[in-house]
DNA sequence: CCCTCAAGATTACGGCAGCATTGCGGGATT
DNA sequence: AATCCCGCAATGCTGCCGTAATCTTGAGGG
């Protein structure tokens, strides 16, 4: 396999390298936009692994570009900007996913796998969840074709638990789902939203029950 | 099925045969608008794929002539998505569906699905949105039958909005409703546009409220 | 069976991020 | 030349959300 890396920090590339090497990946690497677009004409890339901060500007605008050419080869964005709505962001111009830094090789190459699986990535995937079907792209979630309001910490915390419905949700994988690195929690904020939740979705007659792991995290089970 | 694509960047057209073949797809090409009529009455393709900016003249030039023939095979315009207003002149003329570049081929399978299954090609689509009833093709909008004049960008942002009502709207798809990506915008233009159309629907008795969903979007709901 | 302690649940409070509104001025259009 | 659109920025305000205090629940041990 081969995989195309554009991303400026060198350090942080090299070491992506040698890692991915370990697993029998060879990496183009390439810190210009520019030549990133000439080098897919001329590779046939397993993956592109994109940075979003970059000296000749916005990363996520080589997408469109690459789509544009008629290459569909999966791209997943690397990026300090872990914001989840801007992970959104990146999906809806078409990334295939979004990876926020640090973070460790095993986890980008359990993601690249998932992508690699993917026959197609454009399907609009909907949760239906007790009453409640949520369309986690567009962060919306409808009862009866009414759209609900919830504050935006909620709904990503409901989003992150209804994904994985039926099945426990780890305390930090529901963190990462709602904070990125910058933001640092040192209170129970979590349990606070988690209980809001509650208290609304029971408000509002959604179906669902928010069950708590005790030592682990959560769980979202229909009613 | 057949396709025939008229399109003259030989590298986007060779990209999407070749995309196209991997559906099971055979795609005639040329690039001129004299060789595709004849080629449309040699063979009776499934589908057209049409772009604008052609050597020998404007591709939309061909749907009428197309149709004066008798030939309803659907066509799908591929335009510059620079102008919003520019695509819907494509299907005035009687396209049947338009496609911004750049695309993903996925999208692009799910438009022609989509218009294959359509029972008859020109359907009108048409959003009733409280009193307004909203032509999101011909960008126009009425209240008992008598036209309404709207800025360009508000209308853009009422268009957004009024197709996924009573849905959230993300932020940034809105922005991607209303700008292109050479327009960049610094400030709460978007904002600015929403308190004025906001202002605008209340004075005409429009029967409609756009709600922001804070953090996330906004959101169109009838009264 | 009860006691203990840790983990979770709930809620008030206050700071501040994000939205609403509006005047201004430049530029496009007529 | 007049008008209107529209980006920009200043201002005011709403309510989200982090914090912490307090209460509740549950597991394990004696």
């Amino acid at each position: 396999m081969r995989f195309l890396l554009i991303e400026d920090e060198k350090e942080l590339a090299a070491a992506l390298s040698t890692a991915l090497g370990k697993h029998g990946i060879v990496t183009d690497h390439t810190m210009h936009l520019a030549d990133a677009f000439e080098l897919t004409r001329q590779n046939p890339y397993d993956a592109i692994l994109l940075d979003r901060r970059l000296p000749d500007g916005e990363g996520l605008s080589f997408i469109p570009q690459l789509r544009r050419a008629g290459v569909d080869t999966p791209v997943i964005v690397l990026t300090a900007r872990n914001e989840p709505l801007e992970r959104v962001e990146g999906l809806n111009v078409g990334a295939d996913d979004y990876l926020g830094k640090p973070f460790l090789v095993e986890e980008l190459m359990a993601r690249v796998r998932a992508v690699l699986r993917r026959p197609s990535n454009l399907v609009e995937p909907r949760i239906v969840a007790g009453r409640m079907v949520i369309d986690p792209l567009n962060l919306n979630v409808t009862i009866d074709e009414a759209a609900l309001d919830f504050p935006r910490r909620e709904l990503l915390v409901l989003v992150a638990l209804a994904k994985r419905k039926d099945k426990t949700v780890l305390r930090s994988t529901l963190e990462s789902a709602v904070y990125n690195y910058e933001e640092e929690i040192q209170s129970n904020a979590l349990d606070a939203h988690i209980s809001r939740l509650r208290k609304r979705l029971l408000e509002m007659g959604a179906g669902v029950t928010i069950h708590a792991i005790r030592g682990v995290g959560y769980l979202l089970r229909e009613e």
